[in-house]
DNA sequence: ATAGACCTTAGAGTGTGCTCTAAGGCAACC
DNA sequence: GGTTGCCTTAGAGCACACTCTAAGGTCTAT
């Protein structure tokens, strides 16, 4: 029933140094060993796991990750300081998520004109702009001479 | 009129260090020099480093935010590239979006069972679960005697 | 002309998160 | 009992993006 470093890594999409280097950070107090030494990892583990994952994705440092995963071990009387912990991070990816989108809007303006049946002109315009900047300010010009 | 590396540093958010380390990377050949071999940001200089800020700020790398300088002081005949650049790089952006609106869904489902006037309920059943997983596998239990 | 605040460079150091290597133990099969 | 394939550890190495230090040049004001 349960699975192997390999079996795990091939479940959770990391790779079986990285599972190792969690355990060695303390990210996985929670897997066991068999017999052999060998790391068993139940359903159970494989869920906490995706927890994990998910915290990793969002941006969520090692070591504030470690913390919550002490919270978890410790039992029910923490769950005050674990909802506190997701409820910081919530809103920082939340922020995370409203600057990605802002900074999308203008990827896209820039997309818009590249796509433009007149980008050329748009760009040479852009190009004549930045050119006059650096005469006015008796700078040598890097963007002379481009077409 | 054009800003040294402290006003440019100030107006961007970065670091006279970043910047710095950003022209040495080939980020900023389009910066000029005064007659004290001082780097001189004009204002198209200022809307170039928002467009490299904005393009960074969404996980483009060193390398290829370089590329589409590049691109960019070789003048028109490269709005192809460009174009091709910031659409790959759009759609890595978009998708990144999605998998955080996805995580984020995972952390408030979390968070609701945190904030759930029965938490430690639910927090002790998961606790039991856990704990049986170990012991229908034969596997010492990390989450025995945690209440 | 000297102090102080600014700028320059090369190159070393840091932090984070892996990623890999080396040396070796365990288990199953021929 | 040897080969194969899995697992273990400690610790070295790497990639990336900074971040800082050291040594020294420039500008402005007193």
């Amino acid at each position: 029933m349960p699975y192997s470093i390999k079996a795990a890594a091939a479940r959770c999409g990391l790779s079986e140094y990285t599972l190792r280097y969690y355990d060695k950070a303390g990210l996985l107090p929670f897997v066991a060993r068999d017999a052999s030494g060998y790391r068993a990892f139940t359903d159970g583990d494989m869920a906490l796991l995706h927890t994990i994952i998910c915290l990793k994705n969002t941006g969520m440092r090692i070591d504030d990750i470690r913390t919550y995963i002490q919270y978890v071990m410790a039992g029910t009387s923490t769950v005050a300081k674990r909802r506190a912990l997701l409820q910081k991070h919530r809103e920082a990816v939340a922020a995370k998520q409203r600057a990605i989108a802002e900074n999308l809007k203008e990827i896209d303006y820039k997309l818009a004109m590249y796509e433009d049946p007149q980008a050329a002109q748009l760009v040479a315009r852009e190009l004549a702009a930045a050119s006059q900047d650096k005469q006015a300010a008796n700078l040598p010009d890097a963007f002379a001479g481009i077409h």
